[in-house]
DNA sequence: CGTGTTATTGACCAACATCAAACTTAGTGG
DNA sequence: CCACTAAGTTTGATGTTGGTCAATAACACG
């Protein structure tokens, strides 16, 4: 499994940006205990104070705070080779939750790890930094698309998205791609019902762009897809443009 | 106007962490040129690619998107300390505009002296990154706002939020808040009309929490005004509690 | 004292939520 | 191989939040 998470991790370090070679010896000092964690399984949760972060190695997995109404958020999805609390390194106090959508691999990396190689190698640790800048940057696209886009050219935004991530990190191509959510996760992630998301993406297969089975969806027509959901990648600040 | 800076700078430091005596120094060499922004002037622009970012130093600043559509999407508030554009230090393209919502003053500080400040002196460069780790705990919380809180709750949220902000930077206290912002702007914050901010705002008065009047805003109860947001200042990372 | 900006009010409407039931599919055990 | 179950999706009926449009009112400023 330690070929996999520095093969993974590079892959995700080279598409947001460029490892310089000191970095690479610098990168192989990454490690940390491997876990198995079920789907819907909690990872790290509300509140913690974790001492790890934690790499995906396989499986998918979101972020998502629960309201007092009893509602759920999702906030992001994450796909091998992320790591989805690298903040905990300087925000102590976890404030959401982190699960495994389905049966998911994860590397616990020890903070006092990662602050070893952030030192040793401050070009890797301004890497690490743009990561969580660019985490940030899709914050505020989804932003923009629950304030300001109807249900119908969000569902597209977020499935183009997630498609030209799995790109960039070379883990599907293809017009077909294995998508491990369900409709309602998909609601709680742009704040819709389940209900709405349905008859949506209903309209989006009616119209030919895409067709969706519960587990996968493929592309049909992947220009009119971005045109639906207003898609522009920039901001998701990858290093070529992978989504031509 | 020197003074001023770094004293503002030192301060926004101490409201989300500790600053090592070595940092002191450190803290010194930040520089730049002093501008100023009218109302509704653009600072920084959508697709640019600045060489410097901007700390304020006096007024009230907001990024903001304009989408296909002609709707604006505003991401964030910025007062008197902050450094709004951090993140142009690592992505080098603008995916969002940076503009004055009031008569406004600016710091612009070189790439080149926010790297050197940063590699001198890694404990400042670590808190720069929590803040802009904090940064991104905010958009989460709007995100959570505009997907899954009504009106009502969502606007008394953001009141809270900007209003604990202020007294963090001890910019201002007592119940009265100066705040120089329009009903227009409180709408495109929170993806909803000026419309309906209109009818919710007098709703809330209604209700004796608080009282609104262009510039400035009293709050009557602040206890029942945090219930009313469901607002936990946790998110915000600050030091001391000063949600008190 | 106009003039522009911001806020308020009312009438009407659309997008999306909620509730409830039926249907589809994959997995499980007899 | 066939019930049986559980998870997820689909559909219909109905309700609500908040949008849009348009007119009026309240200020602030020169």
């Amino acid at each position: 499994v330690a070929n996999t998470i520095h093969e993974l991790f590079t892959r995700k370090l080279e598409s947001i940006g460029t490892i310089v070679p000191a970095a690479r010896d610098c990168l192989s000092l990454l490690h940390g205990e491997v876990r198995h964690f079920d789907a819907h399984q909690d990872i790290v949760v509300d509140g913690q104070r974790p001492h790890y972060c934690t790499m995906v190695i396989s499986g998918f997995v979101c972020r998502y705070k629960m309201l007092s109404a009893g509602t759920r958020q999702i906030m992001s999805f994450h796909l091998p080779g992320d790591i989805p609390d690298l903040q905990s390194l300087f925000l102590k106090t976890m404030d959401h939750s982190l699960a495994a959508l389905v049966p998911s691999e994860l590397v616990l990396i020890p903070h006092r790890v990662m602050l070893d190689i952030v030192q040793r190698c401050p070009e890797l640790g301004h890497l690490l930094w743009r990561d969580t800048l660019i985490d940030a940057a899709v914050f505020r696209e989804w932003m923009i698309g629950i304030g300001r886009r109807t249900a119908y050219v969000r569902i597209a935004h977020v499935l183009c998205e997630i498609i030209v991530r799995m790109r960039a990190l070379r883990l599907q191509d293809g017009p077909r791609f294995d998508l491990p959510i369900t409709q309602t996760d998909i609601a709680d992630a742009l704040g819709l019902s389940n209900v709405h998301v349905s008859r949506t993406i209903r309209e989006l297969q009616g119209n030919g762009l895409l067709q969706y089975r519960p587990g996968s969806i493929t592309v049909l027509e992947w220009e009119r897809l971005k045109e639906a959901g207003d898609f522009d990648p920039m901001y998701l600040h990858l290093n070529r443009s992978e989504a031509a």
